[in-house]
DNA sequence: GCGACAG
DNA sequence: ATCTTGTCGC
């Protein structure tokens, strides 16, 4: 059913000895994919009582926001959730999604942080190094840094600096009057375009229509895995 | 020692 | 993340 993956971490130690490992692969050049047709959203739903896992992921056309592909798979969690180490939890059914799609996206929007991240290498930092694709962090709150609070406006952001008053990201205003998100670049992307590409794909809520329909769909899965074939009735 | 801590 | 439907409010 699934192919075959690398030893995968266990402890804290063998998941930092991976992420340095994976650090020589990431663009922070600022450089910018010069194409965008189509974005990509990914999400992971986890059941309560058990260590089921689904992760989803969802193309949209990058003009009309419509999907054009999407996967999904179930699956166990492979390590605990560890702030900071993150992408060990997320990455393997993310990673096996990716894999099931009939195209290849343009540019990920992933649900967490790339670079405002304790060790600069959050989740979209590996799924854009492991990919090689042009990648995002999109996540509801702050890990590190601090910010002042940006304007009200949709569109209204303000710099997430870290101590050195080094940018790490931006807190970006999606809705007027509503909660901000935390963009940061994760791979192959500056931060002005990777802030550009959110807003675009969040015309209507606070998160962007990729994260969304990923979130839907992963937990479309987790629950048709539940509870048996995923048809509705008996 | 006391908080903070993506999902 | 998840437990959880309808409901009060802009």
């Amino acid at each position: 059913m699934r192919g075959d993956r690398e030893a995968w971490p266990t402890t804290v130690d063998q998941a930092e000895a991976a992420e340095r490992a994976l650090r020589p692969l990431v663009d922070l050049s600022g450089r910018s994919p010069a194409r965008v047709r189509t974005v990509a959203g990914l999400d992971v739903a986890y059941a309560t009582g058990s260590e089921r896992v689904a992760g989803a992921v969802v193309v949209l056309d990058a003009t009309t926001l419509r999907p054009v592909d999407e996967a999904a798979v179930v699956g166990t969690a492979a390590f605990p959730y560890v702030p900071g180490l993150f992408a060990f939890r997320e990455l393997p059914p993310l990673l096996d999604a990716l894999e099931r799609l009939t195209t290849t996206p343009d540019l990920l929007l992933c649900d967490g942080h790339g670079i405002a991240h304790p060790r600069r290498f959050g989740l979209a930092c590996h799924l854009g190094a492991r990919t090689g694709l042009p990648s995002v962090g999109v996540a509801k709150n702050r890990l590190v840094g601090d910010h002042e609070a940006p304007g009200p406006r949709r569109g209204d952001h303000a710099d997430l600096l870290d101590a050195d008053g080094t940018t790490l990201g931006r807190v970006l205003r999606t809705q007027d009057g509503i909660r901000p998100v935390h963009v940061s670049v994760g791979h192959a992307i500056g931060l002005a375009p990777a802030a550009e590409w959110v807003l675009r794909c969040s015309p209507r809520f606070r998160l962007p229509e990729t994260t969304r329909l990923a979130d839907q769909l992963s937990r479309r899965a987790l629950r048709a895995a539940t509870s048996g074939t995923g048809v509705s009735g008996w």
